[in-house]
This record gives structure tokens, sequence and C-alpha cells, in this order.
DNA sequence: TCTGGGGTCCTGTAACCT
DNA sequence: TCTGAGGTTACAGGACCC
């Protein structure tokens, strides 16, 4: 497949830019005698897992998602990293900034990738190609880290294009060439193929997109699911219609933290519930937006998961109401000392607030928890996450002496914390 | 080997309404 | 009044993505 100047982009609109090992190649940059050396960046407790690894640690087979313990095993002499989410936001800011100053189509993915639309910046800079390659100059020289760029007639091509030419490459599927770009590679490849997708498909013989694309709809359809099974023979022929799209407002928002090891006392469960309440309506307040379903997850020692969610009649953005809900919703699970490892609790049924209707109650107080809460956030962006907080959730032994977090540190992510103080 | 945390989407079931 | 069909909504679980 052609990649360089003389590769045929002609209706290519599409390029999918993705950083390289991101969060990774950030510390690299921070940290340069690191340069060269396996780095893994992710929780380095008994329950952590990689997020990101530069190509030296991947070379040993780590990969992120991977439990920390089996990657220090495969690469004992790694350095790990703690995350700095908010240095992350920060450079994927720069580079979200750089790509709008191409197109206003920008579509993040995440803090490391996105899509773009260049069709309408063709006069201006260039063929996609040379938008491409303009854009990892600058990437490199801007940030200090690479990427690398898929440039596609369709946003799923263009993502695969720039998998396939990872690290630090460039890679232009013409549209001629898609079906024969697409029909080599493994249904593994293809978008919404995971794990348990992978099996049932090997089951029916298929391991390559091309035997995929040349199995009758109805087959896959019978094994996969109607919505899977059209996805996936859309895809292997080529057919992806979605455009790009600058803003896609949140559907939910949501907190669940794994305890450092299983939990059994109710106290703990419920004061852990209330902290990730409290964190979630936070997010829903200066997110705008008011939430109509409150859901609560829990995951056993075991790694089931049950997960519980109600439907309010009045949305709220509110943390004591969304506790209550929690609360209550964890109580009818009826649970006798289980060993709890993960709680979560999650707002959705997402509404803007400014287009919420209003709930007036008979008798309800003039300043009510929301205010409370309101003014609990100015303190907060003025003094520090945690500056106040409801005072279950203080512990007895830092009253008076434990330093407000800086503001803007998420929590978990301060540099040489570990959470402790709010584990078992 | 032993599995984080943030999400989205799909499916099946049940309840409810017309 | 009863019954069934069909649509909508709520809920629970699971798969997937980064």
């Amino acid at each position: 497949m052609p990649a360089g100047p003389d590769a045929d982009d002609a209706g290519c609109r599409f390029l999918h830019v993705d950083m390289d090992a991101f969060f990774a190649s950030v510390e690299v940059r921070r940290r340069p005698e690191l340069r060269g050396k396996p780095v893994l960046v992710g929780g380095d407790g008994n329950r952590g897992v990689v997020t990101s690894a530069t190509y030296e640690a991947r070379a040993c087979g780590v990969h992120s998602a991977m439990p920390m313990g089996r990657a220090k095993r495969l690469c004992p002499h790694a350095v790990v990293v703690p995350g700095d989410m908010r240095l992350y936001a920060e450079v994927s800011k720069g580079i979200m900034a750089l790509f709008r100053s191409i197109t206003p189509l920008v579509e993040p993915l995440s803090l490391d990738e996105a899509f773009l639309d260049v069709a309408g910046a063709r006069r201006r800079l260039g063929g996609p190609w040379e938008i491409a390659t303009w854009i990892r100059a600058r990437v490199e020289d801007e940030q200090g880290i690479t990427c690398s760029v898929g440039v596609a007639s369709t946003k799923f091509v263009a993502k695969l294009a720039s998998t396939r030419c990872k690290p630090d490459g460039l890679l232009v599927v013409p549209v001629d060439g898609v079906i024969r770009f697409l029909h080599a590679l493994p249904v593994a490849a293809l978008w919404g193929v995971g794990v348990r997708t992978e099996e049932q498909l090997t089951q029916l013989g298929l391991r390559s997109v091309g035997q995929v694309a040349n199995t009758p709809l109805p087959t896959l359809q019978r094994a996969l699911g109607p919505a899977l099974g059209a996805h996936l023979h859309a895809l292997s022929w080529g057919k992806d219609q979605r455009v790009v799209v600058p803003h896609e407002p949140e559907k939910s928002i949501g907190s669940e933290e794994t305890f450092s090891s299983d939990v059994d006392d109710p106290a703990v469960v419920s004061r852990e519930l209330l902290r990730l309440s409290e964190r979630t309506a936070g997010r829903l307040r200066s997110a705008g937006a008011l939430s109509r379903t409150v859901s609560i997850k829990v995951r056993f020692h075991d790694f089931t998961t049950l997960t519980r969610s109600r439907t309010l009649r009045v949305s709220t953005d509110v943390g004591q109401e969304i506790f209550e809900v929690a609360s209550q919703l964890y109580d009818a699970l009826g649970l006798d000392r289980a060993r709890i490892r993960l709680v979560g609790v999650r707002a959705e049924g997402l509404v803007p607030t400014a287009e919420a209707p209003v709930q007036l109650l008979l008798g309800a107080r003039e300043h009510g928890r929301r205010d409370a809460e309101q003014a609990a956030d100015r303190a907060a962006r003025r003094f520090g996450t945690g500056a106040v907080r409801p005072a279950t959730l203080l512990d007895p032994r830092s009253v008076s002496t434990r330093p407000a977090r800086p503001a803007g540190t998420p929590e978990g992510m301060r540099p040489g914390g570990n959470g402790a103080d709010r584990r078992q």
C-alpha cells in the first residue's frame, strides 16, 4: 500500500490520528533519561493494570490492560510510572487545538486519538497525504511525541490504517484498494469484534475479514444477533456511512473504584458509595447536566458483576440525592457480608441543566442541598479538591493535619499518593 | 494471569399502555 | 369485560472500545 507523496489519496477525506503509546511517550518526554527504556504507566498496587507501555516494553509481550504484576514479570527491568491524567489532558488539549487549526471537523475519540474530515481543507493545505505529513511533523515539533495517521475514504478504514502503520507511520488506503486491504485482515481487526465475538466467528470457521464478507448476512445475524451481524457484514465490505461529528453530548457520567482488597463491611461500602456519588454529582454540575437515572455496579471477589438502576421522577445533580438512591439500590440487593471487589455509581439519562424542567416542591427550602454543593464546588476550585466534603468522608486522623489536594489533581492520580487513606 | 476506570451500544425480559 | 397485539419504557447483563 503506497504511503509516499505518490499515494492515491483522491476521495480519502478521513484522517485518523493516533498518538503512539501516548501516556508513556509523555512520561518519556518529561523524563528524557527514560528514552529507549521499557516504561510502564499504570497503578503499581496489587490490583493495578498497565494503561500505557513504550514499544521497548511491548517487545517483552506487555500490552495495555495487562495486570501490572504480570507485566513486571514479563519485563522485570521496566520502569513503572504512576499516571498523571492532568498532564496528559493538557498535552491532548494542545494536540486537538492543532487539529482544529486544520479543520473544524475534528472528532476526538479519547485523549490520544481523533478523526478529522479534511475535505474542506484541500484547497488551503493540500491533499490528505500532505495534511497528514504536516500533522505528524507538527505534533513531534510541538509536543515531542510521535503519532500515526491513517488516511481513507471511511472512518473505519482510516482507523484500521493508523493501527497498521504504528508506530510513527502514515498509511493511505486508496478507494480502489479498500477491499484488498480489508479482506486480508483478521476478524479481530473489525470494530466491534472482541474476544467473545472472535470466538463465535472462529466456531463458524471465519478467521479473516474476507471470509466474513463472503458469509451470507442471515448466517452472521443468526450467530451474532441482527445488529452486530449486519454491522460486521457492512464493515467487511468497507461500508461505513458515519461522518465526523465534532461534539457528541455525553450520555452518562460515573465513577467506580476497585478496593485494594475485598471488602465485606457494609459501612465501608456505604462510605465508598457516598464518595462516588459526590464525585459523580460534581462532574455532572461541571458538565452542566442533570441525570434522570442512577445506577450502581457491584463486582464480587469472583468477578461476577451486578448492576441495578432506578429512574427518578425529577432529574438531579445533587450528590446526596444520588447517594440516597445508590444506597437504596445497594440495600435492596440484600447482601450478607459478601466479599466485594468494586463498587460504582453512574448517572444516566443526562439532560442539559438549562433544558430540564424545574420541579417546584411544596415547602421546599429556598437554599437546598444543591446550593450547598455548588458552594462546595466553588471552594474546591479555590482551595483544592476535597476542601469541603461530607463529614462521613473525613478521615479522623487527618481532620486537622491533612492538606487539601491541589485544585484539578484527579483523585488517585496525585504524585506519590496511593489512595490508602480511603481504602481497606 | 487474574483482570482499572471511563464510557457506548445491544439484547432480552418484563411491565405498562393503547 | 376480556383478550391479544404491538409499541414504549425500564431494567439488567454483557460485549466492546480506549
